[in-house]
Formats: structure tokens, C-alpha cells, sequence
DNA sequence: CACCCAAACTTTTTT
DNA sequence: AGTTTGGGTG
């Protein structure tokens, strides 16, 4: 995917360098080294080879730590590694024999393998091992229900829905700042409920501990205090070598934290990263973390820049140096490329949202009919919404697309359904599952729903105990099977394939009562109980499925998508590491880039410049920055059905538009003649038309 | 107490 | 356009 195939062999001197490290005698250095590895300079390729080397100079796999952003650049490192392994070792001996695929067990996101230390360690922390693991929406779920118990939301004033809530809170634990602070800088409106939040969020940490919940922050926060205690942290430093970690840019106070808790001295530590693509911040990721890596050890971090950029040609690159350097902050490492020729990118000035979706369908059908196919241009925007109007009319010309980013499979309500019952089984203090299926039986509510939790709490989590609650007689025969497969599969009396058979053939009938439409949703239900099988466990397989959901529906079934030539639509955040022939960047205006709630501040405009470099950088040939005079805001409902006039963006300035060529959609005026053409045309097309009738 | 409907209110990006 | 809340009905 990245780069040039051809190159995958070898290395620049650069890279070289990055991979090797010996210090100036020849030996082996293991000193904290820092890799600053801007857009498209092989930075996959290089920590390929790093790992493959480290391999073949004899290092256990095991020994070797490797942290990625997502598990999709997990599998892609792991498989590329194998290759250069194998590759070397047929260059060495030129045996036939196929080497063993190299199996890096320790390799994930920094929530994975949080997960992972954690089990292990667990009861020397004091932690159930068997925790279950909340995605987002469970938490989401929880923090609903406490603010409901705790009677915030009956006031005059609205209390914050449950998802700022949960924003609100993960963005203390992640940035380890005080709720007061958090509130002033990112969220002013809720500034008033501050003390409400503190209950709320001192219940929610309770409660998560009373179900044996961890949500994905607790999982850092666990660990990072694990990596406090100084005889888990030794054990776990002697238990790697080297330790790689990826988009290094990305990381926030805790993961930095973890890092340096468990291997203060940063020996055989290596971090990668380019903080010109640094756009996390709202995850609380800190910047800081990459730009001051250097200096927490003694003697600093060495530092090697790889520059040479194998995606785009140069005149994207000028684009993307330029308004960099424009920035206020970082390490500002220019790009260049060998390829020196190229279209300069344009800036499409349209006049709305409408004629935005018809230039993109226009230009990318003629490049495709020039050869570039779908699969190699995407569009890229700010936020999921923005592409509603374009998903419109590429749906209405029979384009075929796949959307990164948009709503996930995990989040349909059957799928979440689903999920519940195995959770509730796999952990019965699971009340949000519990709440959530109970809430489907037929004349069973909250109240309802709340009494059988209860039972079962008093009953020390024995399903079978709740046999004899008296539901309402509606419920009574689905409620009876429910328990009764809940039961045995708590009690693991039956394999896991088996599990998920009985656990679908109860929730069909929950399905057909809750959903018009449960044909379609039950298809989605097989599919799940398909991916289901390719986990060993019911403990697999939730822990994988809350740590890495799939992307879109089309991950799950696999390449046989609708057609084999298909758009990728994504949003900026989800084009990270990727890159197409042709891209266009949909609503390059002030508003959107930068977002008009980060325009305030300093440091949050300085991320939008980044949001917009990463944008660009993932062309290699053609560039469209679009930028229509007038857009839809669908959150601007004060004067009813509006638009909004979007200023140019402030990135775009007198520098910068040299870089570009400026254009307008629709190009132009008919000439006369055309327009005869034209007008000669409709009047007879209309006569057939008409014709018909005339007969 | 469950369920349905209408009105009010919306801050983007995601492991 | 989707979520959340409150009110009315059965």
C-alpha cells in the first residue's frame, strides 16, 4: 500500500539509519532513538525492517514490544516484516525451505496491550482478570442511567447529553487535568454543571468497578498506575528487549506515562512519528509528547528525519511544506520527491454543496475513463456528514463507494442487541446489557427491567435463580429461554459455536417483535455469528470486537463487496496512513478548516493546519481542494433552513494560493454556438417526448 | 407501567 | 436529522 513496491527491498541512507542503528564505532546502540518520518517517506517500510532485522539478528519475537495506532497497521507491519525475513533468508542460503511465519505476539494498539498486561497482572493489582471491557456506547449507556439515578436531567436548565458527558470525562482521565480546567478549554457551555459532573463522574468510576467494567480509558489509567508499582514495572521491563511504537504524535499524557513508567531509561526504545500529522488532540494526544521526546533521557534521544517522500510529486509537496512552514510550532521537516512534475492542485471555487457533488462525480468519472480506477481517488472531509449530499448523488448515478469512518456495524442496534446477551452471560454484573435486552421482552420496561437486575444482584449473580421472577405473562416463555441460555452459557456448559447458535436462536424472536424490518437486520445477525467463529473464545472475541471495531460493514464480509471497483469516501481522521491517485477534499473553508470551534484558540488552529496537511499529503497525483461559496449547517436551526456563507479558509493565504490554481465550477458560460446546439436539442427531445401522446 | 407521539434541542474528529 | 424529554393513553 504505501510507497513504491519496488522500494520495498530497499532503503534510502536515511532510512538506513533508522533501521540499523550502531553508534560511530559499529556496535549495536540501543539508546532511545526518536524517528521523525514525515508523509509518505516509508515509514512502514522502515519499522518493517527494523523489526525484521532485529529478527534476524537473532532476537526472540517475544522479546520484541510493538505498539501501532490501529490493529490495521498492526497486520500490515506484521506481514511485511515476514516478507523481508523470508526475503533475506533466501537471499543467505538460497534454500527452498520456507521459513516459519514469524508470530509477533506482542503487538497491538496501546489499549490492547494494556488489556493484555492487565490480565496478566491482575491480581497483584487487585483487579478481577475477567473483566469486561465497554466500548464507547456501553459507557455512554452507564453515564445515562447514573444521571437519570442522580436526577440531573429533571432541571430547568439542560443538563449535557450523554455523550458530552462521556467526552468530558475521558478527556480529564486521558489528559490527567482537573474537570475545571477541561470545562474552560473545551467545553464552556457546561461549565455551570460542573459540580453535577463531578458526582456523576465519581458514581460512573464506582459503578464501573461494582459491574467489573473497564472502558477503553481504564485501560490506560489502570496500566499507567500499574507501571507505578515498581516490582510489576521491572517485571514487565525485563520482559521486552525493544519496544517500537508507531504515530508516536498521537499519544496523550497516559500512554507517554506508561512508556516511561515501564522503561525510564528508554533503552531499546523507539518511537516513530511526524508531528506535521499530529490530529488527535481531541483524544487528548499531546503534541508535546513527540516534540519534547528527545530530552527525557540523559543523553537526549537521538533524532533521525526521514525527508524523502515516495507518494506525491513536487508540487503537492511545496503545498504541504509551505503551509507547514507557515505553522507555529514542531520540527518542520521539508519533503521533496524525485518525481519534480506534476499537476499543481487546485482550488475549486463551486457554488454550493450540490455543485461540489457534481464536479467531484464529474472529474472523477473522466479520470476514470483516463484509467485512474475508482479505488485509487477518494474524498476526504471534516466531519462524516459532510459527504450527505455527495452520497446522494453518487448513490443516484450508480457509483459504488465504501464509507471509513460513518456509522459502524457495531453501532445497529440489533448487532448491539446481540452483543448484549453474550456480555450479560460472559458477565452478569453486566447491568447495561442486562438493561438493554430485558428492555426487549415484550411488555418489559425500565421499572421492570430493573426489578430482575435486582433479583439477581440479591441472588449472587445465578441466573438460574431468576427462573421463578414473576414477569409480566407476555414475557413469560421468552423470558424463560433467555435466562436458560444465558445460564449455560455462563457456565460454559456448552462449546462456543454452540453458545452463539442458541444465543441467535432467542434473539430471532426478539428481533421479529422489536424490528419492522428484521429481515435485513437478521442478515447482519449471521454475519456477526460468521465472525464470531473466527475466535477461539467468547473472552476473544468481545475483547477483539470493543478494541477493534470493524471500519465499515464491508470489513466484515471480507473483499466480495458489491462490486470490485468501488470510491472510498473518508473522513480525514480515518485517511490517516493511506493514500490515493486522486483526492478531493470536500469543504475547504473557514468553518471546516479550520473548524470554526477551534478557530479560537492558538494551539487547536495549529491541529487544523495539521488536519489539513494530512489531507493533502495523501495525493499522489491530482489534488482538488473544493471550496463552495454557500454550505448547509445543519446545527444552525435558529433561522430555520439556512446556509452559510464560507468565508475562505485562513490557511489559503497569498503564499499559499501561488501553490495552487485557482478554478470555478461550472467552468464556464455556453458559447453561442453550444448554446444553439443545446436549444435545438431540447425542443425536439421535448417534441418526442410530447410525441407519444400525439399519435 | 409500557408504549407512542410531539416538541425541544442540538459542537467534528475515534482507539 | 437524530436524540432526549415530557405528556397522554391504554
Amino acid at each position: 500500500m504505501l510507497g513504491n513496491m519496488l522500494d520495498t527491498m530497499q532503503l534510502n541512507e536515511q532510512q538506513q539509519k533508522a533501521v540499523e542503528c550502531k553508534d560511530a564505532a559499529g556496535m549495536v546502540d540501543t539508546s532511545p532513538l526518536l524517528i521523525i518520518a514525515g508523509a509518505g517517506t516509508g515509514k512502514t517500510n522502515t519499522i518493517a525492517h527494523k523489526t525484521a532485522q532485529l529478527i534476524l539478528n537473532g532476537e526472540s519475537p517475544d522479546k520484541i514490544l510493538l505498539v501501532t495506532f490501529a490493529r490495521r497497521a498492526a497486520g500490515e507491519l506484521s506481514s511485511r516484516a515476514n516478507r523481508i525475513i523470508e526475503q533475506q533468508q533466501y537471499k543467505k542460503n538460497k534454500n527452498k525451505q520456507r521459513h516459519q511465519p514469524i508470530k509477533m505476539s506482542w503487538m497491538g494498539t496501546f489499549h490492547s496491550i494494556s488489556a493484555r498486561l492487565l490480565r496478566e497482572h491482575a491480581t497483584a493489582i487487585g483487579l478481577e482478570s475477567d473483566f469486561t471491557i465497554m466500548d464507547r456506547n456501553d459507557s455512554a449507556d452507564m453515564m445515562d442511567v447514573i444521571r437519570h439515578e442522580l436526577n440531573f436531567t429533571s432541571t430547568d436548565r439542560r443538563f449535557p447529553k450523554k455523550k458530552t458527558c462521556l467526552d468530558i470525562y475521558s478527556r480529564c482521565v486521558n489528559s490527567q487535568q482537573a474537570l475545571e480546567d477541561i470545562l474552560d478549554a473545551h467545553f464552556p457551555y457546561c461549565r455551570e454543571w460542573h459540580q453535577e459532573l463531578k458526582t456523576l463522574f465519581a458514581t460512573y468510576a464506582k459503578a464501573k468497578m461494582e459491574q467489573i467494567c473497564l472502558d477503553y480509558d481504564d485501560l490506560l489509567l489502570y496500566c499507567y498506575h500499574m507501571a507505578q508499582v515498581p516490582q510489576i514495572a521491572q517485571q514487565i521491563r525485563d520482559q521486552f528487549d525493544y519496544i517500537l511504537v508507531d504515530e508516536y504524535q498521537d499519544t496523550n499524557v497516559l500512554q507517554a506515562g506508561i512508556l516511561m513508567g515501564f522503561f525510564p531509561t528508554g533503552k531499546g526504545l523507539t518511537v516513530v512519528g511526524d508531528d506535521a500529522q499530529s490530529i488527535y488532540s481531541f483524544r487528548a494526544a499531546n503534541v508535546d509528547n513527540i516534540l519534547t521526546f528527545p530530552e527525557q533521557f540523559s543523553p537526549p534521544a537521538r533524532v533521525i528525519s526521514l525527508t524523502q517522500n515516495y507518494r506525491s510529486h513536487q508540487s503537492i509537496l511545496d503545498l504541504s511544506n509551505a503551509l507547514l512552514s507557515e505553522g507555529s510550532e514542531g520540527y518542520k521537516v521539508a519533503l521533496f520527491s524525485e518525481r519534480k512534475s506534476g499537476a499543481k492542485p487546485k482550488l475549486v471555487t463551486v457554488e454550493d454543496d450540490t455543485k461540489q457533488a457534481e464536479y467531484i462525480v464529474e472529474t472523477l468519472l473522466a479520470a476514470r475513463e483516463q484509467g485512474v480506477e475508482l479505488k485509487k481517488q477518494a474524498i476526504l472531509f471534516r466531519a462524516s456528514h459532510h459527504s450527505d449530499r455527495l452520497e446522494l448523488e453518487l448513490t443516484r448515478r450508480n457509483i459504488p463507494y465504501v464509507k471509513h469512518g460513518g456509522l459502524k456495524f457495531l453501532e445497529a442496534a440489533h448487532v448491539k442487541d446481540l452483543l448484549s446477551i453474550i456480555r450479560w452471560a460472559d458477565n452478569p454484573k453486566h447491568k447495561i446489557s442486562a438493561f438493554r435486552i430485558l428492555k426487549l421482552l415484550p411488555s418489559v420496561g425500565p421499572k421492570i427491567a430493573d426489578k430482575v437486575i435486582n433479583m439477581l444482584t440479591e441472588k449472587q449473580y445465578v441466573f438460574s435463580e431468576l427462573l421463578d421472577f414473576p414477569v409480566p405473562a407476555l414475557a413469560k416463555t421468552l423470558f424463560l429461554e433467555l435466562i436458560k441460555v444465558v445460564s449455560a452459557i455462563g457456565n460454559n456448559e456448552i462449546g462456543w459455536s454452540a453458545q452463539v447458535n442458541q444465543v441467535i436462536s432467542v434473539y430471532k424472536t426478539l428481533l421479529e417483535i422489536n424490528y419492522d424490518d428484521h429481515f435485513v437486520r437478521f442478515g447482519d445477525i449471521e454475519q456477526l455469528a460468521q465472525i464470531s467463529q473466527q475466535f477461539s473464545s467468547r473472552e476473544r472475541f468481545l475483547t477483539e470486537l470493543t478494541l477493534d471495531p470493524p471500519q465499515s460493514t464491508g470489513d466484515l464480509s471480507g473483499p466480495p463487496l458489491i462490486d470490485d471497483d468501488f470510491l472510498i469516501l473518508s473522513t480525514v481522521h480515518s485517511a490517516k496512513g493511506q493514500e490515493w491517485n486522486n483526492v478531493y477534499v470536500l469543504n475547504v473553508a473557514d468553518g471546516n478548516f479550520p473548524n470554526e470551534y477551534a478557530a479560537g484558540d492558538k494551539r487547536s488552529l495549529e491541529e487544523e493546519r495539521r488536519l489539513l496537511n494530512v489531507a493533502i499529503t495523501r495525493a499522489k497525483n491530482e489534488l482538488h481542494l473544493i471550496h463552495p461559496m454557500r454550505y448547509w449547517v445543519p446545527e444552525q436551526q435558529r433561522h430555520g433552513d439556512q446556509h452559510v456563507y464560507g468565508a475562505k479558509s485562513r490557511f489559503l493565504t497569498e503564499g499559499i494560493m501561488q501553490l495552487l490554481e485557482a478554478t470555478q465550477f461550472p467552468r464556464r458560460e455556453l458559447n453561442e454556438k453550444e448554446k444553439k446546439v443545446a436549444t435545438a436539442a431540447i425542443t425536439d427531445i421535448k417534441k418526442t417526448v410530447l410525441g407519444i401522446w400525439n399519435e
